[in-house]
This record gives structure tokens, sequence and C-alpha cells, in this order.
DNA sequence: AAAATGCTTCAACTTTTCTTGAAGTGTTGA
DNA sequence: TCAACACTTCAAGAAAAGTTGAAGCATTTT
């Protein structure tokens, strides 16, 4: 993963709107969620809603397809997991233990 | 972990300048860096490298220790780790598996 | 004590992001 | 075909975040 890539999900998610859209749609599992269905469970307005799974979904974060005149959004999780592995590269090389990072095992050497 | 702590660590992440300061604290290890270090390091006036270090340090990202007229800072990796957690709560439940979610195994097991 | 160093705070400006109503696109049902 | 529906795009104003030089505070050196 690139720098560039890592900050357009950290800006995705720095929104507490599209943080609770996020959850929603991770909650939702693979079935996801119409946007109009999103709409009223967080209760956005349709406008402002589709300006914030615009952001999630150009980041990667989020899916979209068409589904009749309906619009079904998926979380894509992976990519999440993916980004935590970019910003912990190197965590634990050169020396430096896990133990003093405190950081889960796991994490520095998958 | 509650909705505004990670909001939060989002927030604090996504800024270029606060991401590489973030990633140079991660690589650095537990030694952490001086301010000075960091700032010629990557390149960033003193006064805008504070405003993001505060923003990091608010959000729990790094921790700030005075050395003397020093002022040496060290990334909290496990406080990443575990936003991570909170973005997965669930993602697993009610009879959605990982399998089709995609997500990375143990991740939403824990 | 005075000057230098390291860093932060302040104030002002610039830039970006957010929000909302109005208008637009495509789909479905009467 | 025409109205209703689901959602998006557009435009404009409001709010938030980023950047910079000058000034401030604390520590260290001379």
């Amino acid at each position: 993963m690139d720098k560039y890539t890592a900050l357009q999900v950290f800006e995705a998610l720095s929104s507490g709107v599209r943080l609770d859209v996020f959850r929603l749609l991770v909650q939702a599992g693979p079935e996801g969620r119409v946007a109009g269905d999103i709409s009223s469970a967080l209760d956005i307005p349709p406008t402002n809603l589709s300006f914030h799974l615009k952001g999630l979904a150009q980041a990667g974060l989020v899916t979209a397809e068409q589904e009749g005149r309906f619009q079904r959004y998926r979380a894509n999780i992976a990519l999440m997991v993916d980004t935590i592995g970019f910003l912990t590269e190197n965590c634990c090389g050169e020396g430096v233990s896990c133990e003093l990072t405190g950081v889960a095992e796991g994490v520095c050497k998958p």
C-alpha cells in the first residue's frame, strides 16, 4: 500500500457521519444497505449522505452497486485491515521489540 | 473504545503531515524523536509541526516528554490497533461469515 | 546575567471541507 | 406516457482545518 491510499482511507473515516456510515455497513455484512436505508437509519439527509458516500467510495472503503433504482453499498473491511499493516511497517525491525512498543502480537510480524 | 476516541484517531491521521510524522515515530520505536529532529527529517517548519504534533497528542497517538529543552515524542501503536478492533466490531456476528466479508483471519474473532 | 536554543502559542490569512435546497438523471409503476 | 421514486450533481454559503511570521516561555550555555 502507498501513502496516498492510506491517507484517503483516514480522510474518509475522519468525519463522524462517514464513520457512522462505515460502521453501519460493517455490521450489515455482505448484504450491505441501500442508500435510502442508510439515510433513514442514521437520520442523514439524502443530499448530504450522497456526498459522504462518494468520499467513502473514492477511498475504496465502500463499494456501490446499482439495484434497479436503488443503490446498494457494502463495506470493504479488508482495505481497512491492510491500512493498519501500512502503519505498523517496520515497527519491530532493527532491534525494536514488540514488547517495548506494546503492540499486539502478530501485528508487526505478519 | 467509544466513537469519539476512534474519530479523534482518524482525524489525526487524515493529514499528510501527521501521517508522515506518525509513521516516522513508529519506525523510530521506543526511543522516539525530539521535535527538532522530526522537523528537519521531514522538512516541516517548527511552527507547523508543533500544530500537527498537538493534534496527534490530543488523539493519544503520540506521547510527549520533556527532556531538558527538547521535547521527545513517541508513537502509541497500541491505540491504532485498538481502533481497528472498534471498526470491525460485530463484523462476523449474526450469521455473517468472515469468508464473505473477506476479512483477514483473526480480526473479527479476537 | 545575558544570549542562545528548542519549542509552543498567538493572530491573521488562506484553503479545504461540510451542509443544504434546487435541479438533474435514471428507474419503476399506474 | 406520465407521475412517483431513488439517488446524485450543482451552486452557494457556513464551518473547520492548515499555514506562516511574530512573540512568548522555559532551559541551557557563556
